[in-house]
DNA sequence: TCTGGGGTCCTAGGACCC
DNA sequence: TCTGGGGTCCTAGGACCC
């Protein structure tokens, strides 16, 4: 059996711990530059705030309801989110961390467990050790363990948190309740497409054909149909490092000078080389891409992209920065108001094995100044050691609503007056 | 005025090889 | 009129996820 553990509201619920009064009042966690809204607590939900709702269209009735607002505090989210999932890990020695707020677990020679019970333990633990609220659906594969998780979330009272797809009955009772378009795996597209054909539950899904579901959606379609039939397709998927790595941010204004541009570019690529020496890997390519203001219909849109192949595989923020910045060169015009920019590094390679070029080769001396320098930032804080392109302002992002990381930086530590 | 960020996998088609 | 057969590798784009 699998189960998959997902947190309530998770941003939202974060948001909440540390701060009790809030329990019961609507709460909405904004992107990054306050653009959307990106969780909602429960209370939010039922006033209607969609996902994604750009918040400068809903500030009235933030106001109205006095919904909290906050500003995304992803340092707390991501320190709240390793917690929950250490507590999970001690449940099952297998399990795989799905996203941020959700995991798989792996409960193979539980035979002998009441695993409704083993949900609620595990609920209670997660509620009392870190105060977020959980719901756990459990089945025999990865993806009716999600529909299972969807009932466990849908109805809390009935389940208290905890669904389990144990029998045919029930796999095919929950499969009939869960519409097309909500499968895991089925999006926007090939539901309306499903949905034109007259297929409109999981259930009905299930019946088609083998032929037809992989004509539709390709042999990914159709694992997707076979694991929702109960024979366990997807597996458990080991921990991997990453194959690209991005970093891409909105603008808090337009910019429109090649030097603010080149500033933000050379820091999206120091970005992309730390992450990069954090799980050992070199890129051997990198892309730039830059983006108007797709909302502005009155506005000239450009949105050009550029992909570099690097001579040689590096993570020096040095190299990184100079290969962005040409690559930048190659792309921008003046005259236009961006928006966005981004850097994403790719055709990464283990940084131990890097196979040199017969004709350049990276500065090897970069590789003890990356060091000093990650260590230097570890210590006195995020690019306090820097680039003399980059800003000394790293994050020009908007956040008028952050919340302090309570678990992260001491200054910031909850204070209790008795 | 204002509208997020970061990933994965699969396939078709083009370019190339002998 | 008629123009082979069998491969590999790469990339862009589409679909999906949170």
């Amino acid at each position: 059996m699998f189960a998959l553990v997902d947190c309530n509201n998770f941003y939202a619920s974060c948001e909440r711990v540390f701060r009790p009064d809030l329990k019961g009042k609507p709460v909405v966690v904004l992107s990054n530059n306050d653009g959307c809204v990106i969780a909602r607590s429960n209370e939010a939900k039922a006033l209607g705030i969609p996902m994604g709702a750009p918040a400068f269209e809903y500030e009235k009735l933030f106001e109205q309801h006095q919904v909290q607002v906050f500003s995304a505090n992803f340092e707390l989210y991501g320190d709240m989110s390793n917690r929950v999932m250490n507590i999970l890990s001690e449940f099952s020695p297998e399990i795989e961390i799905y996203s941020i707020d959700e995991c798989f677990l792996r409960f193979d020679g539980f035979t002998n467990f009441n695993l409704q019970d083993y949900g609620q333990q595990m609920r209670h633990r997660v509620m009392k050790w870190t105060g977020i609220p959980i719901s756990i659906g459990i089945a025999p594969t990865k993806s009716l363990a999600k529909v299972a998780n969807r009932i466990a979330k849908k109805y809390p009272q009935e389940t208290q948190g905890v669904y389990l797809i144990d029998n045919e009955k029930k796999r095919i009772k929950a499969l009939q309740w869960l519409k097309v378009e909500d499968i895991w795996g089925i999006g926007k597209q090939h539901s309306l497409r499903l949905s034109s054909m007259g297929i409109k539950t999981a259930y009905d899904f299930t019946q088609l054909d083998d032929t037809t579901v992989r004509k539709l959606m390709t042999i990914v379609g159709l694992r997707l149909k076979h694991d929702l039939q109960g024979n366990p397709v997807l597996e458990l998927e080991e921990p991997s490092i990453k194959k690209n790595i991005a970093t891409t941010r909105s603008f808090e204004s337009s910019y429109t000078e090649w030097e603010q541009l080149r500033e933000r570019i050379a820091t999206f690529a120091v970005l992309c080389a730390e992450k990069l020496r954090k799980q050992n890997s070199c890129c051997n390519a990198l892309l730039v891409f830059l983006r108007t203001n797709k909302h502005r219909k009155d506005l000239p849109q450009y949105n050009p992209s550029i992909n570099i192949k690097l001579p040689f595989p590096t993570n020096s923020n040095i190299e990184l920065a100079s290969f962005a910045t040409q690559a930048l060169k190659l792309i921008f015009k003046p005259g236009y108001a961006y928006k966005k920019a981004g850097v994403i590094v790719q055709d990464l390679s283990q940084a131990d094995y890097s196979q040199g070029s017969l004709f350049e080769k990276r500065n090897e001396r970069h590789i003890p100044l990356m060091q000093v320098i990650d260590k230097i930032n570890n210590i006195y804080g995020q690019q306090k050691v820097r680039l003399a392109t980059q800003d000394k302002r790293i994050w020009k992002m908007k956040q008028a609503y952050r919340s302090p990381r309570y678990t992260t930086h001491l200054n910031e530590i909850l204070t209790i007056q008795v």
